[in-house]
This record gives structure tokens, sequence and C-alpha cells, in this order.
DNA sequence: CGCAGCACCATGATATACGATTTCGGATAC
DNA sequence: GTATCCGAAATCGTATATCATGGTGCTGCG
């Protein structure tokens, strides 16, 4: 149950958390309303920390709020998942090539000892634990980046997609082959110090690659221009 | 008074205007002191909604806030007003590449009146005004963006600017020079139809030039490397 | 003279109570 | 049979009251 019943936390915070992780595993899921005095209920507490914690969760994105109306998960369709991984292409691609320069050895050998565990777990393939260890490959090349704003910035739309659905390679698992190979490809170019918009270019076609087989895949006929530069 | 004072919005909300239009205005200094009583009062509500007003707030960076112990104004120094900059220069020229081919030719006429408009006002130059427009003018230029995540990103970045300080402008009035003709040569990319990554490239750069003209003002030490593709 | 401990005060956190708004269903009239 | 209106129930919105927490200043002892 994680945080949710943590005593040192606010009971907003607990609201909050215990709000959130029931959306993460989908038992409230899109559309869903959200009645604070249930929730207050079950929570054991009265209404007020619950409205917090929702107007927290709205200021996320999380849930859609109307006043005198009521709370619900927010809908999300397929292209909210698609716009978000766009811009999280654009974003992490330069947050990476930000980081280029700041990462040390060490980081580069913990980088490529996940990928291979990756290249391993190809064999008997668990999108949960795959994408889990794409998300820690990503994270320690953009962990570095110089500037803490759009650290801040890509983390939260990594957290965004999160929500939004487990991930990529759940419905497109041939993607994982090609993915691990491209994280090879990008550790080779930090590591020869190439030109930052060499660095910055690879990262944002491995992750608009990424995008484009999930469009492929779910809607074959509208293909959603992307950036190549 | 704006909407700090409309009727027919919630409390809450009122609240939530009210204290984000007195830190815009400079009254509530960075590091000030937020008590809910206080605010409360001068607003004659309770203290409750002040609370969500400034949960809010919290959630868009602009309060910081201790359990327990209260809120204050985010202190902002100006690391944080570079970072934001160098986030909004890669998500913004992203936004308007993506968003050129979706320009009408009446867009591009309105853009290029507003920069008609700047240049005129280069003669006596009055830092909010140009300020304002030269927003108007981006958001022109970004406001088609396809993606409406990335816009939403933008125009949110764009508003964080807007509460750590007026503008560069304010501070490099020299600047404002330059900025207007590279607007110009942007619009002319767009009408041209060019690449993309060329669209791309000139609006990051633009924007970069916009920060580098202030970092070289205020830190001429340290300049911080840009990614410049 | 300085530091430690305690008590009091300011303020936030939460609960409970009441008022306001909306929504939904049923009844009535056409 | 359908549309409209009215009312009750559900739910949100806010205020007031009480409890918990953290800060600050005073006092007494070393």
């Amino acid at each position: 149950m994680s945080q949710a019943d943590d005593k040192t936390l606010s009971k907003s915070q607990r609201a909050y958390h215990y709000i959130k992780e029931r959306i993460a595993r989908q038992e409230f899921t899109p559309g869903y309303r959200l009645v604070l005095g249930s929730i207050a209920g079950e929570l054991d507490m009265s209404v007020v920390p619950v409205r917090e914690a929702i107007r927290q969760l709205e200021a996320e994105g999380l849930v859609t709020f109307e006043r005198n109306v009521g709370a619900h998960v927010s809908m999300v369709d397929d292209s909210q998942y698609r716009f978000s991984m766009q811009a999280l292409s654009v974003m992490e691609a330069a947050a990476i090539a930000l980081a280029a320069r700041h990462l040390s050895a060490d980081d580069i050998s913990r980088a490529r000892a996940v990928n291979e565990r990756m290249t391993a777990g190809l064999v008997d393939f668990e999108p949960h634990t795959f994408t889990a260890l794409n998300r820690e490959f990503h994270s320690i090349l953009f962990a570095q980046c110089a500037n803490p704003r759009m650290l801040e910035l890509v983390n939260a739309e990594w957290a965004r997609l999160g929500h939004l659905r487990y991930s990529t390679f759940t419905f497109v698992p041939g993607r994982a082959q090609e993915s691990v190979q491209e994280h090879e490809n990008l550790l080779l170019l930090i590591e020869a110090e190439a030109p930052l918009y060499e660095i910055e270019k690879a990262a944002r076609h491995h992750r608009s690659a990424t995008l484009d087989a999930f469009l492929i895949h779910e809607h074959p006929d509208e293909a959603l221009r992307l950036l190549s530069f």
C-alpha cells in the first residue's frame, strides 16, 4: 500500500497518494466519478483533506474537476499518449544532450549494465520489467542534465506517460529489440563525445521511433508527422 | 483588480487569482511569508479556500509550502530564469516547427503586423508593451501547433517566465532590435516552407540569443553552454 | 554571561455543521 | 406518449471550532 497510510504524512497527502495509486492501478478508470465523501469515508477522514488532494491531482492533470459537480478521472485517449510521447522526445533529447558532457565513465557503465539486462530480458519478454529497465536507462542518461528545470519537466512527462498506460512495449514487443540497439548506439555517441546535436538527434530519433512503432501498430492510417532534424 | 473579485468564481479561485496577482505585481516578494489567516481576512473569507488556493500555487511552483509551518513565495534566483528560458527555447522551437505547416497566410500577416508594431516601438522603447507584443508574436507562431500537449507545456513555461520577472528586454534593451529582425527571418522561413529542422533551428537560436543577451548582461563570466544544433 | 529548558503564542490541520448548487426522477399536462 | 416543470436527494462550498505543531522569548541554572 506504499505511502498511502504513512502516519507521518498529513491526511491530505495520504489522500493524494491513495487516489493516485488507485488511478495508477486502474481501479479508478478514466471517467470514474470521484466522490469526496466516499473517499473520505474509505480513508476515515473528513472531506477537507480529500478536497485538497483532488485539487493537487487536478493541477497534475490526472483528474478533471467541475464546480458543484465533482471530480472525474481524466479521460485519456490514444492521442494524448502520442502527444505526450512527442513532447517527451523533444525535451528528453535536449536534456540528454545537455547531460552528455557531465556523464562519468561510471554512469555510462551503469547505463550499459541496465541495457544488458534489457537485452537478457528479450528472450522471455516481460513488458513490465522491460519498461522499468527502460525508464532506468533513460533516467541515468538525463539525470546529469545541467538544467534542473528541464529535468523536472522531463520527469513530469515520464510520470504522466506512466499514468496514461503501461508502455509501448506492451503493445509492440517487436520494438524492444531495436530499442536496445539504439540505446547502445547512444552510449557510443556519448563516449565518443560526439557533437551535442548528433547526440540530441539520436536521442530524439530513438524516442520518435518508439512512438512510430506505436502509431503503426495502433493507427496504421494516420501517421503523425514527426520532427526529424 | 481583474478577476480576483468576480462573483461567479468560487472563493478558492478568487483567492488563487488574488494571491497570484499580488505576486505578479511584486507586492508579495520572493520569500514573503503568506499567512493564511491574514489573506483570508483581506478577502473576507475563511482560511479553507485560501489553503486550497495556496495548494494550487504550490503545484505551479509559485509558492513553497512546509507542513505546519506555512507558505512562502518561491525564491527565484537568476538561474531559474535561465533554466526556464532554455527549456522554453527547446520546446517552443519544436512547437513552432510543428505549427509551421499549419499557419495560414492570415496568421503570417498578423504576426508580421505585430512585429511591425514592435519595430515602431523601438524608438521610444517601453519594455512592458514590447514584451507583451513579443509574447503575442510568439503565440501566433506556435498556436497552430498540432500537438496540444506541447502547446500546453509551452504556454505554461511562458507563464512561469512571466512570474519570474518582467522580461529580458527590461534588462537588455539593446536585444530588442535584433529580436525584431530575427522574427522577420523566421516568418520568411515559414513562408518559404523551409525544412522543418531549419525552422526549428532558427526558432531555437532566436530564443537562445535572447538568453545569451541576458546572460552576458548579468553574468559575463559564467556563460551557460547552449544547445546549438 | 551564556546556554538549556519550558511555557506560551501564532499558525496550520482537521472535523463538523450548514448552506448552495446541480442533477435526476416522477408527476402532470398537452 | 412525450415534454416540461417541480422537488428531493446528492454533492460540493464555506464557515466555525478545536486540536496539533512549531517558533519564540523568558527564566533559571551553570
